[in-house]
DNA sequence: TGTAAAATTGTCATATAGTGGAATTTTTTC
DNA sequence: GAAAAAATTCCACTATATGACAATTTTACA
């Protein structure tokens, strides 16, 4: 079978006008290169780490050329279930469950079940027809517990829970974003790792503003609002982070209007709004408007 | 040797809780996984690529963890000598070089001698003692060849072309940025490859607008400087690149004011001031006021 | 606490990753 | 365009990655 890794490392080799001889030399003989190169056979983690090394060159970056410049399956599998989500594409979503579902069944590795349960909790938001909330909860349970569980979370971890925080209990939510923040720590310096607690951050405090306790008089989660500020902005310190510094200022204003400080927060959401539109991003400057009006 | 990946694997696996059972059907068999991940084995790169994708994990977050949270080799030597140099430590810049250099000799790769010209160039920005100019000139044509001849550009080139660039005649920028925009066009969707050909549109134009003519009464570049701003326009579509999008305002107030329209540039140069200042961004916002004196 | 079931490790057989050097092909040089 | 040099492939051989199944350890459960 083989997957062929062999013969883009030929290409990549080729590119950078290395030889065989040049290449191999202190890691492997010649002939075994060209032969791997060539197809012929596999070879180990081991060497590659240190040929990828020479061509400093990553393995994902190899590996996104191998695969002609798409990304990994996980990424893919992320990226479809979002993106059928977002266009409410129900067929897809389901078809996308059962693959898991299957996958399940096969292996019984549960991790394959979470996945599942991401894609079911789309699809019960996108699809009004959709009522089994009772199986749902059990199984909601099933994830947190895992969540709760592991001790450091990687991408996975968060980009799982990111998907389907809007559908816990706020206390669990609490508990769960600042396990997040915690358990992804040493992964401060990963981008994009970095990037995935930003944005467990973010929806957190969201949900705290918004769904949770829309119906209460007062403002619950005074706290844990500033908690979960405090968390982001000592993630946030590059100053080029212009984005994620905008949504800040803005989440400040929604906490503000949401805590009887209409005035101040409006002017401060307004200033948010207007920073997009001088940076022509338009849309984006649409969409907070609305959000504007909405929690007014 | 053996570099014992196999018990980052273990750890990972216990992490998630799967049994050597699970994740090893349809892989490979039981007993094999168990003596990979005790150390006592090698793997095959196709193997690892199914494990890993069972574990919903890519390779550099495995690899990541595996060296103990720090980033591979690659993005190290990039980091090491941007750092040295930003601390004007010619000391440490120095060594860095030389470890290229052996590495050179020994194998005779050419892309060691790539990594030690571009440390050098590092060396003659900073160290004013620096004088051997006429050494560079010819290496610094064998790097912009080697540029001109591969076919696509990596990670690894526009990073390299971006530290280099300073010291290449005008020509030589604009058709080396040119062919850098064109021949890493299938990487437009790998984020961290695009963030280096943004890096390197960004230098382009600062080159051509600062550095090169300013002796010159009028401006020699502009249809160059529309030709890079365009190719940025292209790439930073997303809207919530709002740093990018930034940097583009800057730099059209700074045309402006470069082509004898001072009021509409200082203007726009003084709104993306402004835009640091409501994001707290103090330190690029009093940055930029300094480039906004000098350029005026 | 003992016992059954599950998970892991050990043992040995074999397929294949990897080596050294000769043979062949490609590139360079005059 | 032929000879020399460099790069690659072929071939016979060795080391080790991997599989089948038995033995052992750990876990689960009464």
């Amino acid at each position: 079978m083989l997957e062929e890794y062999g013969k883009t490392l030929r290409m990549v080799r080729k590119q950078k006008e290395i030889t065989l001889k040049q290449l191999a030399d202190g890691i492997c003989s010649i002939s075994f290169l060209s032969k791997f190169e060539r197809g012929e056979s596999d070879i180990t983690l081991g060497l590659m780490t240190k040929i990828l090394e020479k061509l400093m060159m990553n393995f994902d970056e190899f590996l996104y050329i191998h695969h002609d410049f798409q990304p990994d399956k996980l990424q893919q599998f992320f990226s479809a279930a979002s993106t059928a989500y977002l266009n409410r594409d129900v067929k897809h979503l389901k078809q996308l469950k059962n693959e898991q579902l299957k996958k399940w069944k096969q292996y019984s590795v549960e991790t394959y079940h979470y996945n599942a349960l991401l894609i079911e909790v789309y699809q019960s938001i996108v699809d009004k027809d959709y009522i089994e909330v009772g199986v749902q909860e059990n199984e909601i349970l099933l994830l947190s517990d895992y969540l709760f569980r592991v001790e450091i979370w990687g991408y996975y971890e968060l980009t799982l829970y990111n998907g389907t925080l809007l559908l816990l209990q706020p206390e669990m939510v609490i508990l769960l974003s600042r396990t997040a923040y915690e358990k992804s720590a040493r992964f401060r310096d990963y981008r994009k790792v970095n990037n995935a607690i930003t944005s467990v951050l973010f929806n957190t405090i969201i949900y705290l503003l918004g769904p949770v306790n829309r119906f209460h008089e007062e403002f619950l989660y005074q706290r844990e609002f500033s908690e979960f500020i405090s968390y982001l902005e000592e993630i946030t310190i590059p100053e080029s982070n212009l984005m994620e510094r905008l949504h800040l200022l803005q989440l400040k204003g929604a906490y503000d209007i949401r805590t009887d400080n209409k005035e101040e927060g409006t002017v401060k959401v307004r200033q948010a709004i207007q920073l997009l539109h001088d940076l022509d991003s338009t849309r984006l400057a649409i969409n907070l408007e609305k959000y504007l009006l909405q929690i007014i």
